[in-house]
DNA sequence: CTACATTAGTTGCGTTGTCAACTATTTTAT
DNA sequence: ATAAAATAGTTGACAACGCAACTAATGTAG
């Protein structure tokens, strides 16, 4: 029998928004914005399209989400100074003050899906989904 | 440091629906229809419900998806003679048609994902992902 | 220096998919 | 037997996201 993942990765996927969405709620965020938020995080202060190549999503995508928590006062975008094509994103007080209950939503998550996984196992289920990742490089 | 699956998801899901929607073109399908006609390959003549089930859809997206199949001519719907409040849906020759090449096609984006994965690695792959679908069962 | 190419970002449009509300049929409980 | 609940499906409204076409700024070749 053939075994392929397709199926299981989409419906990981489309039920992970939906948790995230119901959870974030009480955070005013949504699941489409934690691919962006998460990079923040890690980062403040990255250009756009910095967003763009860490989210994988399409650029006009990171535009819109940002519009959104612009809109939601979570995050500014001033003009790089050298480079005035390039956007510099930041985050506000409000963003920093949802931080951990946005990652514990994530952490609550992973577990949920994870859940009866020794650290083994989590460890490889993360490196495997890490390569396929990694095959997809550069497929435009 | 902290290993959240969530991003590798989502990317791979929306990385597949890019692959598929251009691969499958030639077929005159989208990925979006690939969940509901798989079923219906392995068991034609299946009731919408047990298409909802099965693909994890909301079932409005299942009602659509196979307007545009029924538009295409991919597959028919008929009540059941037993209990009218279920469709019947079958697929029509031409969704035989193509069946192989829409198996190819899957069986591409599988081998490039999985490049240099071993058997083993394989399998532990499809079992992570198919015991993260089943922890998420019942989650509503 | 100027023309062309590249890079960063935005916008319009179409597709995919969720939710909530609705209709129609069947099942269950009294 | 009938009223209420459950099941199957459809529709409208909206969010998420990719693609193509566009603008603006920077880089590069002659």
């Amino acid at each position: 029998m053939k075994k392929r993942i397709g199926k299981l990765i989409s419906i990981l996927h489309r039920k992970s928004q939906i948790y995230l969405d119901k959870r974030l709620k009480a955070c005013n965020i949504t699941a489409s914005e934690v691919p962006v938020l998460l990079p923040l995080y890690e980062h403040d202060g990255t250009t756009q399209e910095e967003l763009v190549v860490h989210t994988g999503l399409d650029k006009s995508a990171v535009t819109r989400i940002l519009q959104g928590l612009i809109s939601k006062n979570y995050v500014t975008k001033k003009k790089d100074e050298k480079d005035l094509r390039c956007n510099r994103i930041y985050l506000t007080p409000s963003a920093f003050a949802i931080k951990e209950d946005v990652y514990r939503v994530l952490d609550d998550w992973n577990n949920l899906i994870m859940h009866h996984f020794v650290d083994e196992e989590r460890n490889q289920t993360y490196d495997l989904l890490e390569r396929m990742t990694e095959n997809i490089q550069g497929e435009k």
